[in-house]
DNA sequence: CCAAAAGTGTTATGTCTACACCCATGA
DNA sequence: TCATGGGTGTAGACATAACACTTTTGG
């Protein structure tokens, strides 16, 4: 952009029909938790290329939004929700090829959403549906494009944000127990936390959590109903709960 | 990218001149130390606009290159270095009017190199410098277009490499002392870590750095001679030294 | 011999893990 | 009263920070 390639520069730098011309678009990766299993919505794509197959929700990108707007309004055009807890670029995708029908590029968005299942009803998609990430991981879902690669990179960017971002709490109402908050933890790591560490260290350093003073119903199975949270602003820095190798579950 | 907006779509989704044409350009971030101080390669731009003002090296993806190609490639037109040990992508910016001649999105790529010194003698820049990263956050000096922000961001993503990749070791030559080593996350956290610890981090555990059996020679100020050792393999995964609040320096 | 830098030892402090144990509820 | 899950206490293992001390060089 700031530098053109030297011997084939001039006054004519001007003119933008002497570079190539790619469409641009952004596709967002849409992840929730649907009965503590980590969820990703999908859309059965219309038309060919790929028509029938599934596919990341996503669009092109206009002159006059920048890629955060663009991001913003495909997420809202797709589940009607205005405002996610996390909108974050991950990465920008321009292999040639990647669609056969012209020169693409495409940035990669990270959305978390809580409850969309209720959303998803409201959307104007034809077909939307949240899909478990495990079979989009494990190939047991076909995707259209390189949108395989993409969800991959937007989810071990969730698992990075979960270490050092608020993206834990994204996934939850706005009270939550702390075993609801663990469970966020455990689906996306997939590994087991002993439940009484994890609530000191969530506790043990104030910000992160803030107690509701109320407690929730406990389960239909009984047990001791459990004091309800709210998000505090420290989440906003860098998260209270790491990963170690020793906790691996699979 | 899958998805084009609903309402506007049709069989004429091939017809690319119904959606808008973007140039895509690949800035590279070009990081490395001079006598312990990061720096960055700046060119002066030959033509408007912000003629004579400094600005990141980059140029327009070509539709038959992935971005990551386009990346080393710019690399090696604007360095002669045919292999970085690092070169991450870490941003897409495509604000409206970052550009003003006409709708550009760039991918920014952080690249690391040792001793660049030399090799910038060598490049075909018309004028090529190596300015401290100080200069640039602190805003001493001028930059075209949107700049700042993307340097900002390749130094935060180099800081944050630092600590879970490799990335302290492509600072360096092939052979490096612990000191030299210690030098580069100094100088890129801007912290001071306790050498006698830091020594035992990184030999703590094993696969990080390698002895190669011979030292180096003492300044001209005396000092025993240190060790030299080689780059491990460990680096690929997670890095041995770690942030902490307590140490910050300024 | 002295200054300087590399490298080693040691101790106090803090953090993490595992697990025992108590609490409050549904059935 | 029993099973279940929430919540607390605690001891051992482990990691970290601070700093005194030894080693090996140049001047």
């Amino acid at each position: 952009m700031t530098k053109t390639p030297r011997d084939s520069r001039g006054p004519a730098d001007y003119d933008l029909s002497r570079f190539p011309a790619f469409a641009v678009t952004v596709d967002v990766v849409i992840l929730t938790m649907v009965e503590s299993v980590l969820h990703v919505l999908l859309v059965q794509r219309g038309e060919a290329p790929f028509k029938g197959v599934w596919a990341i929700p996503g669009g092109f990108k206009r002159p006059t939004e920048s890629l955060d707007e663009a991001a913003k309004r495909e997420l809202v055009e797709e589940t009607g929700v205005d405002a996610a807890r996390l909108l974050a670029q991950f990465g920008a995708y321009g292999d040639p090829g990647r669609d056969p029908r012209m020169n693409v590029v495409t940035v990669g968005y990270l959305a978390v959403l809580r409850d969309v299942g209720s959303v998803v009803a409201g959307s104007d998609a034809a077909q939307a549906d949240l899909v478990p990430v495990a079979d989009v991981l494990e190939e047991r879902i076909d995707l259209a494009f390189d949108h395989l690669m993409i969800i991959r990179d937007a989810v071990e960017r969730a698992r990075v944000e979960l270490e050092v971002s608020g993206i834990a709490t994204a996934f939850l109402g706005p009270t939550f127990t702390i075993a609801e908050l663990r469970a966020v933890y455990e689906a996306i790591w997939g590994v087991q936390l002993d439940a009484a560490n994890f609530r000191r260290s969530i506790l043990g350093e104030d910000g992160w959590v803030i107690p509701v003073g109320r407690r929730a119903r406990p389960g239909s199975s009984g047990g001791r109903p459990p004091e309800l949270y709210r998000a505090g602003r420290a989440w906003r820095q860098s998260g209270p709960i790491h990963r170690t190798p020793t906790e691996e579950r699979n």
